[in-house]
DNA sequence: AGCACGCCGACT
DNA sequence: GTCGGCGTGCTC
């Protein structure tokens, strides 16, 4: 019998996809456990990768097992709970265990591998190519790249001799940050004696003396104190070996710095509807029942207020909580908001922090020393304990989804983890997504509905301005009379406006008036963004750019101009309209930098300005009280996409950004400027009617047979050349046709709207299924075979229930 | 992925 | 005859 560990290696393909075993060497046994990550020799060359342990148990197998080498460090990295839940996403997402695991951890677990050659017998290298190699040194770094690939043979040769080893490195980055900590060893009465007896000249010795009396027996950082007292690090470490102090060097956490100080808040009172709710999830969270809420609740409704009292309560009784926010409302005051109340019970985790900042906050968590954890998507695996709820706040959002391998949909993930832990799941939203809303209708949610507003003010009144009278009676394609007149009012009464220029799916091409050439990306089959900050046309999908050229390419004419409606125009025009206004804009162009975003909300918030022109990314979590008018210029660009959930998308984009009118003592207004106003999505959104919305739309999408009534599978294929996708897509479909349901439906395959993308073609096949165990067989078996395509140049992903169709 | 093995074409 | 090109297959 002995000790052997089952191991998941970083080896990221479809057959090394299953734990490999190993054995425990003597010196590991009652060390190594789940959970740990270790190195490992694999492969015939015993090249050393990191490998995740999975399960420890005894074996009588007779094959030969390579011992683990070592662990990477003494705690184990993931819990049983984690393991686990990264195989059931690995299978049900179709990407491979070890890339599952790496998305649950801080970037800096994610190995980097280096490979050296080790000069063991210097006196046998004849060649003088490899002599040179080695001039003075034993230890060379071996890169494909630095290593004159001609001598190759005879390195292999001396390796084989023995004159040379290869030698494999597991770098790992996840570095702990150390500070030098001083403490005083002895009391103020002998600090005094000492610096009596010192001689008149050891005037460093006796500012550091003075300094220690005062500080008491307290520990200080050296950087603080050899700035406070004024001495230098060799001061202290005579001071050191004299015995006077001692250093010592301790852990330290980097925390994100937040830019204002945290004030202290304090529960608010609930109202009645707030109340109900905050009983209803509450009851469940202390029966330890698994449950999940759908939080339906208007803008302003005061959702956030019932997520901290829920979590204050999972708290006093010892148990922790998780809150998942969309990256782009994971603003200062929301983390403001929630550290407010819980202090430095709470850990952050989004995409602004360093690698540093990012793993010293999980630490935080995994030692139980933050009980709260608020976080964009991947926050989802934060190495929480005993969690007694998960919200997920803005549910709807189709950032919560991961588009890229490997894929998962936080959402998902968070009732998977809300299952293990008997713990509540909260989802809130003023639009829930169809899914979530149907599931609530079938009560496998409870669905809780906040109907009011919590401060009582009325939401706002909208008007629908249909932009094709507009456009009759000869006026402007970007602002309506009515808009205008509403602006102008609004400057009039000191009061602030929002415009959204509806971006999607649109963007500012460049055009040439005289022949109509538009300059395309040469690597896709997509117009050239303008991008005026920069004077560059620039690709969105494959970044490629050029400068804005002077006249047409094409035809030599200069009335060569951008096309299409911008946030630039629309500031320019409005500023031709409104000298006096203070304008800001908030699109990518401007909030490219760092903290930009923040600063130009503050100066708006500050009413250092009396109009906020901007893209999507003004819809959220902007809360500014003198803001009684909202235009949306136009409401139904995305209604015109080719996406199943056009509709659903437009209605939540125009409640969201309605949302932002009237928050405080003063009525809201709010314009939609559209071509289609007869249209469901846009006449609901202006009713704010999410109910009606959601029965609508339930009706197409149950005639259409889309989500929530069919399960999708979108899988997207390409290659360099069309022909070769195209034929490669249609045996695709072929072979699956024999092995899927009969209620299941292929669509396609099809080429993607946009055809060539980064120099490659694509092509998507649509799948529809309800129940389907051969599709499911099928499409693991494809996972396999995807290998074997990308000899032939073809690149295929799978993707369960896509988010977008485009 | 990364490495070794092995089977064919261009050379001393 | 051999060296080395890359296709094929395996990794506890």
């Amino acid at each position: 019998m002995m000790q052997v560990a089952e191991i998941v290696v970083d080896v990221p393909t479809m057959q090394t996809n299953r734990p490999w075993t190993y054995l425990i060497p003597k010196s590991l046994i009652n060390i190594l456990v789940p959970g740990m990550r270790v190195v490992v020799p694999f492969g015939n060359s015993n090249r050393q990768i990191q490998g995740f342990v999975v399960t420890v148990h005894e074996s009588t197998e007779t094959a030969q097992l390579k011992p683990v080498i070592s662990v990477i460090e003494l705690n184990p990295v993931l819990t049983p709970e984690l393991i686990q839940l990264g195989n059931e996403l690995a299978n049900r997402n179709f990407v491979f265990m070890v890339s599952m695991y790496q998305a649950m951890l801080p970037n800096v677990m994610r190995a980097k591998y280096s490979k050296q050659l080790r000069l063991n017998q210097p006196d046998a290298l004849k060649q003088p190519e490899v002599q040179a190699m080695f001039a003075d040194r034993d230890l060379v770094d071996f890169n494909a790249g630095d290593v004159d690939m001609a001598l190759l043979p005879a390195l292999k040769a001396y390796q084989q001799q023995g004159v040379l080893d290869v030698v494999y490195q597991v770098d790992n980055r996840a570095k702990v940050k150390l500070v030098r900590m001083i403490t005083p060893l002895l009391s103020t009465n002998e600090y005094d004696q000492l610096r009596h007896a010192l001689r008149a000249t050891a005037k460093k010795q006796a500012r550091l003396l003075t300094y220690l009396m005062k500080l008491g027996s307290n520990p200080q950082s050296t950087t603080q104190f050899e700035k406070q007292a004024g001495v230098t690090a060799n001061d202290i470490k005579v001071a050191a070996q004299k015995g006077w102090v001692e250093i010592e060097e301790v852990e330290a956490y980097r925390i994100p710095k937040l830019v204002e100080p945290i004030k202290q808040t304090t529960p608010l009172t609930l109202n009645s509807e707030q109340q109900d709710a905050y009983d209803q999830i509450v009851a469940a969270v202390n029966g330890q029942t698994n449950h999940v809420f759908l939080l339906e609740g208007v803008t302003g409704s005061g959702k956030t207020e019932i997520y901290l009292q829920v979590i204050a309560q999972v708290l006093s009784q010892n148990r922790t909580a998780l809150m998942l926010v969309p990256e782009i409302t994971l603003t200062p005051q929301m983390v403001h908001r929630v550290k407010g109340r819980f202090g430095s019970m709470v850990a952050v985790m989004h995409s602004g922090l360093s690698d540093g900042e990012r793993y010293d906050e999980w630490r935080r968590v995994k030692r139980h020393e933050a009980q709260v954890v608020i976080g964009a998507r991947s926050a989802v695996f934060a190495p929480l304990d005993n969690i007694g709820i998960i919200i997920v706040d803005e549910e709807h959002e189709s950032s919560y989804k991961q588009e890229e391998n490997p894929r998962y949909h936080a959402r998902d993930v968070a009732i998977l983890r809300a299952k293990y832990h008997n713990a509540v799941v909260v989802l809130g939203s003023a639009t829930p997504s169809l899914e979530s809303r149907a599931r609530a209708q079938r009560n496998r949610y409870t669905l809780l509905r906040l109907t009011h507003r919590a401060l009582a003010n009325p939401l706002p009144t909208s008007e629908v301005v249909d932009m094709r009278d507009v456009i009759k009676q000869g006026g402007d394609d970007i602002f309506s009379d009515q808009l205008l007149k509403k602006i102008g009012d609004r400057i009039d009464r000191n009061e602030q406006s929002v415009l959204m220029l509806n971006r999607r799916g649109y963007a500012n091409f460049l055009m040439c008036r005289q022949c109509g050439f538009v300059p395309m990306c040469p690597n896709c089959d997509l117009a050239m963004t303008v991008h005026q900050d920069t004077k560059r046309l620039e690709c969105h999908i494959c970044g490629a750019n050029q400068p804005i050229p002077n006249e047409c390419p094409m035809c030599g004419s200069d009335r060569i101009r951008p096309y299409g409606t911008g946030t630039q125009k629309v500031e320019e025009q409005l500023q031709i309209r409104f000298p006096n206004a203070r304008i800001i804009r908030m699109d990518v162009d401007t909030t490219r930098k760092k903290g930009a975003t923040d600063r130009l909300l503050t100066q708006f918030g500050q009413k250092k300005a009396d109009i906020l022109v901007g893209t999507q990314m003004i819809a959220k979590g902007l809360d500014f009280p003198d803001v009684t008018l909202v235009g949306i210029l136009n409401a139904d660009t995305t209604l015109n996409l080719p996406d199943f959930r056009a509709s659903e998308r437009t209605f939540q984009l125009i409640t969201q950004v309605s949302g932002r009118a009237g928050r405080a003592d003063k009525k809201g207004e709010v314009v939609i400027q559209t071509y289609n106003p007869q249209h469901y999505a846009i006449a609901l959104a202006k009713q704010q009617d999410y109910e009606r919305f959601f029965s609508k739309e339930m009706q197409i999408r149950h005639t259409w047979r889309y989500a929530p009534y069919y399960y999708s599978v979108q899988i997207k294929i390409s290659h360099q050349f069309e022909n070769q996708v195209a034929k490669a897509a249609y045996q695709l479909v072929e072979w699956l046709r024999n092995k899927i349901a009969d209620d299941t439906i292929i669509f396609g395959p099809a080429p993607t709207t946009v055809r060539r993308m980064k120099n490659r073609y694509y092509y998507q096949i649509l799948i529809k299924f309800k129940h389907d165990t051969g599709l499911e067989k099928a499409l693991t078996e494809l996972m396999a075979d995807a290998q074997n395509l990308s000899k032939d140049g073809i690149q295929l992903a799978i993707d369960r229930e896509p988010v977008s169709l485009i």
